[in-house]
DNA sequence: GTCTATAACCTGATAGAC
DNA sequence: GTCTATCAGGTTATAGAC
């Protein structure tokens, strides 16, 4: 059906479309993107996305479920593999996140806006209801914690929410970070490789049973509060 | 101007307007929110809109401002009193913050969203660059610092990133947690509610010291990984 | 398959009656 | 101040030439 008999360049005017809808779509979400958007950023004309994909909407349905699984899917065969040890699992998964999410920045914020845009119509087909709690990590952590004899004083799933919202938020936040906080991107970049450490480490520190006890040491105030 | 010799309904049109026009922006965003919804949410024709404001723009901006300040008022009072300790304002700031998106949750995702579409618009009207480094709370953070004789192995302002990450990003994130992970708004709640303890404990055990030299205690994998 | 021109529709904004 | 009716502009989708 292409590559005729004429030289092409190299990749399918389908092709073309798809990849310069994603660049639009994630950028300014479904709402805020015009079919003109994307033909202009494909070099294509408009008619052209009706001819291959029937709608916008139907041509978005297609960039967003593949978005999502390719952004799923990372973690899960990280997740799963029963090879690595648990600190190797979670170095792993931050490491890779971070790489991923500093070429793609835009890919959690659209996610997640569109999935609240609309959650009928892709929480069916995202068949993947379970992805921690059924996870060979998760099965590494229980036993941990059975070999330590201690029980954490919260339940595990926090331990995973932490991890994605130490790794994931700056990004989605980074219109904040950049414009009011003042710091360019270069800087950002730099900020979230620093992090490749320090994440497993402090996650490190949350799966230790003593850091219960522990209380931050600072001089008394004398002040009387009110309380 | 209001309120003349009819009962009135206590509110004025105005406010009614606005009060739908938060609730609608900040739960769908600038771009897929018609006025119409707006006049609809608030019971009153579309025409009124255009009568006390003067364009859908012109009254999204007033929104945004005024859903923005008051988002960062929370944190500024809290993180600058003198007369609380660090972990008194950490734990203030967790709990009000949980308790403040509890009811609001779209507010985060809001900010964040309308702030990436257009930077330069809320950039200059939002004077507040250096929150961080300049509040009290930083200045407590260096003093435990200097008083432990230790250094941080990080800079600072990753454990102000951090407290936002745990607090802020499950909210943020709750359309994946709530639609993909399957949990209900209710047990998110909880969640919620069990993390203003936690948060405190897991950002005090980031203040240790001692945390960096701690490795996961786990069974040695006798298989040969690639590396 | 690709383009231009245009139809069909939607949305923000206004005119004008009350 | 509030409403109904309507306009003006822009956006998606299609018809039809090449």
């Amino acid at each position: 059906m292409k590559g005729k008999n004429e030289i092409e360049n190299n990749v399918s005017t389908e092709d073309k479309i798809k990849e310069a809808a994603k660049k639009v779509f994630t950028q300014k979400g479904y709402a805020a993107t015009r079919t003109r958007d994307i033909a202009e950023a494909a070099g294509l004309n408009l008619a052209l996305l009706n001819y291959y994909f029937r709608s916008k909407e139907k041509l978005f349905d297609i960039i967003m479920l593949e978005t999502f699984q390719e952004f799923m899917q990372n973690v899960v065969s990280i997740i799963n593999a029963p090879e690595t040890t648990l600190q190797e699992k979670i170095e792993l998964m931050v490491s890779r996140y971070i790489d991923t999410l500093t070429l793609h920045p835009d890919l959690p914020l659209f996610i997640i806006t569109e999935l609240k845009a609309n959650p009928k119509k892709f929480m069916n087909k995202i068949g993947m209801k379970q992805v921690f709690a059924d996870s060979y990590l998760r099965k590494q952590i229980d036993e941990i914690r059975a070999k330590n004899k201690t029980t954490l004083p919260y339940p595990v799933h926090h331990l995973m929410l932490n991890m994605m919202s130490l790794i994931v938020f700056p990004f989605v936040a980074s219109p904040i970070i950049q414009n009011v906080g003042g710091i360019p991107s270069e800087q950002f970049n730099t900020l979230m490789q620093e992090r490749k450490k320090l994440i497993p480490m402090w996650i490190g520190a949350m799966l230790q049973p003593a850091m219960v006890s522990q209380e931050i040491k600072e001089p008394k105030k004398e002040v009387n509060k009110k309380k």
